[in-house]
Parts: C-alpha cells; structure tokens; sequence
DNA sequence: TCTAAATAAAGATTTTATTCTTTATTACTT
DNA sequence: AAGTAATAAAGAATAAAATCTTTATTTAGA
C-alpha cells in the first residue's frame, strides 16, 4: 500500500510575473487543441510546439493547482478552464476606459479581450466631439462622470490611453474614484498609492528592445 | 597627481532587456527636464522622480557609455542624446506594418512612435476595401507586394498586428520577404528561424497579470 | 589651498527565475 | 499480473538581475 503523504502543498499562489505572463498563451495553445478534438495534452508536447522548457509548463501549470497524470498528460479542456479561472478571466472584470484616442478606440475593438477576462463598460474622455456618443457599442462620457460611475456601477479597473502630459493626474483622478487596478498604456511612470495595483504596457520600452536587439544583430554581435 | 587607470571598460554592450525598457522612461524624463531649461541631473534626483533605485539609474545608463560628474550629474540634452543614439532612435528605423486592423490603425495614427525610432512608411492587409488607400498618410497595399517592397526599399523591420490565426503564416512571408525584425502584437508565439528578431507585446499577458494581482491583492493577499 | 559633502562607479550580496536532476506515479505491453 | 516506458512533481543547481556596500572622484565652500 505504500505510505501516503498527508501534507498539502499550500504554495498554491504567488506566480511569478514570467509565469503569469506565460498563462495566456497556453490558454490559446489549449483552445487551439480542442477546436482540433484532443482530449489529453503533455508537458513535453506542449513544450515542442511551444518551444518552452516542458519542466518549465509543468512548473507554471501547477501554480494554478491543477494536476496532470503521468503518461496522459492533461485534460485540455479542464486545464484551460483551471488557467481562466486561477486568472480570473471568467469573473465579471469590467472596466473603464480614460483617454478615447487612438489607442483607446482601437482597445475598444478589441473584442477578444472580453474572452481573456477584460470587458470595457464604458470610455472617459474630455474631447467634445466624442463626449456622448458611442464607439462600437461603448459610450464615450465625459470624464467628470467617472468618479459617481465608478461608484454605482462598482468598476475598481481602469484602462489608461491618455496622452503622456495628462497620465500622472488622470491616474489620480481614476484612484480618486475608487479605481483600483490600473492598466498603464502610456509611457509614463505612475506615482500613485502602493495598495493601487499598475501594469505598464509601454509602446516605446519594446520598441527599445527591438531596436537595439535588431541593430546589434545587424553588426553581427552574438545575439 | 595621482595615478590614472588606463585600463579601458569595454563591456559597453549587452544591457540587459529590464534596462533597455527603462531607457526610454529616462529619455521621457529628460526631454521634460529639458523643457523646463535644466542643464544637469544627478542620478539620485531621478531616482526620486521616477522611484527607481540611483544606482540602478547608474548602471543603467553606464551601458551607453555616459560618464556623469560627481556633484553635479549628467548634462541633460547630452544624456539623452547619448541614449537615444544607443537605442538607435536616430538611425532611419523604417518599418511595414503588417494588418490593418484596428490594433495596425492604432499603431498607424501613434506618431510618436516617429520620436522613438521608428516610421511605419507602408501597410499591408488582405482586406480589399482598404486596399489603396491611405491611412493617414501611410498607404495600405495589398500584402502580395510586401516582398518587392521591401527589397526595393530596404526595409527590414515589420509590425505584426494580423488576426491570430494568420499571424504565423504572415510572419513567415515577413522573413521570405527579407524583414529580419519583427515587433509582434499578436499573442501568438511565432516559430521563427533564431537570426530573426522578434520582441513580443502581448496585450492578454499583460491583462493577466493585472487581473491576477488585482484579485489577489483584493483576497487580502500581501501583494 | 584644504576640507568636506555629494555622487559616480565598481564590486559584493541577495533575490528571483530558469534549467537540470532525481524521484515517484501511472498506464500500456507482453 | 508484472515489468517497462513515459511523464508529472519536487528538489537542487545555475544563471540573471536588482539591490546594497564600499571606494574613489570632484567640485563647492571655508
């Protein structure tokens, strides 16, 4: 029978940003797997496709706690329920837009963020001309309604598309009314409270590294 | 008199890729500073700006080579030129972008991006309405002629912001047709021969870690 | 001209993430 | 039913990056 250990792992959270960042991809990996009817999944076969470390997929799945079986593999279907859930992509995460410009009108189409846990209510700007109506099915409001909204309607994520000059004290301005998950799309440093949380996806800092990486290459550096 | 080291640092390359995102948070800072007419900056002062830590700041800029002066800090403009021309943001960084959607459209319409390096002078889709046409001032041409193009005009950087499920197969054209670095936005993982550069900006894996640190943080978690 | 304060720069330490190695489990095969 | 091959899981080692510490430089001020 053999001795069965009764101590439970409970380092079940706390991934780490790679990890985290690692996640979505599986989850298109996987949805592309059961479109094509499999059942079962590998670490190792997942990792040939992927071009990962398999001990790496196996360490990032199992922050989520699910558990695979030895010579199987994984539940593709259960496995991407397990990720969406463990991210939280199948909560309601509704979220306000600030700043309609382009970037912001283009994340307004973007659609498929809905299925990857983000749905934007509503977008803030302070431009006459797009105060009132509609982009997509999303209303643009002036920016002065985000705080009582925010409130009502319960949103506590915001999306940050401003122009760089006002990102500083619109992030202010979205903390203020009880926004409290920032989604930082501009280029600019936020200095806001510690126990506001703020994710930067900046243009220019990838830029930067395809730049340098490109013109390094070209000189015939070793990568 | 005093003995002077002849011993010349050359490990001026290699910045590591968190470095090369910070830098362009610094070129940002600058040409603030610039702008308000100060002639120097010390380490420290920007890292109480921008809530880096200063000697992280010191290593940072090392990599392009800058000396500062001890009391009295880096020359602004020289500093920041000094950066720029390390990223290559001066170089005539020409670019196609490749999928005219919304996301393309976006990047289109974000001219700033022009300051940072890069000009998007062509792009490319399937989608016959937008074919021959201008967006912008950029004209949108039918993705067949993305090869003879870019020969003709040396172009070797491409942006990728086609739907996922033909981002592969359209990346693989991008390198048939000589482009030797690609800014991808799909969140698809490209297979891709290892001399091409591709730096990935992932929008779903950065909604996944605000949404897991959000949720987390909500539970009580000790961020 | 000398002293002291400020700061850059280099080196060491700590932390974090990835990769490698070992162990144990499970299902398939004979 | 037993052995074997495949694989997950846990742990160890390596690599990389951030932070901390020390040293040396230099300019401002006495």
């Amino acid at each position: 029978m053999g001795i069965r250990k009764n101590i439970k792992t409970k380092t079940i959270d706390q991934a780490s940003e790679p990890t985290l960042k690692r996640l979505p991809v599986y989850i298109l990996h996987l949805q592309e797997l059961e479109s094509k009817g499999a059942q079962y999944v590998s670490a190792p076969a997942m990792a040939s496709v992927l071009e990962f470390d398999s001990t790496q997929i196996v360490k990032d799945l199992s922050v989520t706690g699910i558990k695979g079986k030895p010579k199987v593999g994984y539940n593709v279907t259960e496995l991407r329920q397990t990720i969406e859930e463990y991210l939280g992509f199948n909560k309601k995460n509704e979220a306000f837009l600030v700043g309609a410009g382009k970037l912001g009108q283009a994340l307004l189409s973007y659609h498929e963020l809905q299925g990857f846990g983000i749905k934007i209510i509503a977008a803030f700007d302070v431009d006459e001309d797009k105060i009132d109506t509609q982009y997509g099915n999303t209303p643009i409001l002036h920016i002065e309604k985000l705080g009582a909204l925010a409130e009502r309607l319960e949103v506590n994520i915001g999306i940050l598309t401003t122009p760089n000059s006002v990102a500083q004290s619109t992030a202010e301005a979205m903390v203020k009314s009880g926004i409290k998950a920032i989604w930082n799309l501009t280029p600019i440093k936020l200095k806001l409270p510690n126990n506001i949380i703020v994710q930067d996806t900046s243009m220019y800092a990838n830029v930067a590294v395809l730049l340098k990486k490109h013109h390094s290459s070209e000189k015939g550096e070793s990568n």
